[in-house]
DNA sequence: GTCTATACATCGATAGAC
DNA sequence: GTCTATCGATGTATAGAC
């Protein structure tokens, strides 16, 4: 499902701002940019946003709505329901691949954080919409799963999801890669490890 | 220790900067604001550094080794070497309360984020000075226990250091305080229930 | 060394033609 | 609706006086 965009200019205005500030962030991108990267006139771009600020969080709106299903889809699939021994790696390795290797959302990342000072109702925003959902996935399935006998599956959840979005950000934000190198796998395993030790699946481990 | 200046105006330049950078980011200071907050006339800043870039660079590396110390100062002290059941939570506290009350370390850690992309350089020394070595104080930490009996302490330290970190910045950098309370004590409770179940420290917990 | 004054480019935003 | 042309403000960086 794609969202319906207010017109054919709009929407290709918001393609050539997102590329704009993503790249150079909002003070290094310029609207005579955002025009020419469009294919527009810089009096187009205005005649269908009120002003640089408008586009900008025009932008991350939907960008935040986006970015959540890209991350989290396929997810609610009766995959879940099999042996959490089996099923929680293969799901850390999903999550973790998908946010690794698609770079506009680690851009997207980057511009918010960055912004988050300037902009904290935009920071809101994606709290809302991708932090607050992505917490509440991980807990309803650890929940789901008592097994795991977690006293507090929400904290654990942010334990979880913490560990994946720090690694990509030392990782590849960061560009840690080369200085403190890592395989993905490594963390997903050290992560399943710590949740089924002392469980009825710590033999796995 | 302090790190001894170049010269007094080099230090009142790099003091003015730092609010300025921090504040508007890269691309969103001015030279201009730069040199009223420093109290110099804006040729003074061009005669101690290159240019905007170059004052940039210098204070980012400043802050770098400066912040890793201002957190993680006084641990290496024999209280480390207490029952791991009492010393982890307390520890965890003390560096989570240190990163939330220092809104400095935030801001300096919005700015590096929101900047590398374009800074790389940057970036990668701040991996370097900052979470190259918080990983390995808490890998030692790790190590030096076999009692947590973990396969991975490298990874696990990743965990742990992740997990307060994405604390950090989903509740005080993208403001979602309000959104999605909790309270750091759980997130280390959580933490420490991980770490010692299915040890000698397991009734704890 | 440090200042004032200024050169030159680019910024966000708009007026007016079509 | 969309364009070209342009305004005033502000940006980086420097020349020249002291």
């Amino acid at each position: 499902m794609t969202i319906a965009p207010v017109s054919d200019k709009a929407e290709q205005i918001l393609v050539g701002a997102m590329q704009e500030f993503l790249a150079h962030g909002y003070a290094g991108t310029s609207m005579d940019r955002v025009a020419a990267t469009a294919g527009v006139s810089k009096a187009t771009v205005y005649s269908h946003f009120q002003d640089k600020e408008g586009l900008f969080k025009a932008l991350v709106q939907r960008l935040a709505k986006r970015k959540f299903s890209e991350v989290f889809t396929n997810m609610d699939d009766p995959h879940l329901e099999g042996n959490p021994a089996e099923v929680f790696p293969a799901l850390g390795q999903v999550i973790l691949k998908r946010m690794l290797t698609d770079s506009e959302h680690l851009d997207f990342m980057r511009m918010v954080i960055g912004e988050s000072g300037r902009f904290p109702k935009l920071a809101k925003i994606c709290i809302q919409n991708l932090t607050r959902y992505s917490l509440e996935f991980l807990t309803n399935y650890l929940t789901s799963h008592p097994e795991f006998g977690l006293p507090d599956p929400e904290a654990t959840a942010r334990i979880i999801l913490g560990s994946m979005v720090f690694f990509i950000m030392s990782q590849k934000a960061l560009h840690g890669e080369e200085i403190i190198p890592m395989e993905g796998e490594r963390l997903i395993n050290a992560m399943s490890f710590l949740l089924f030790r002392g469980t009825e699946f710590a033999e796995n481990y």
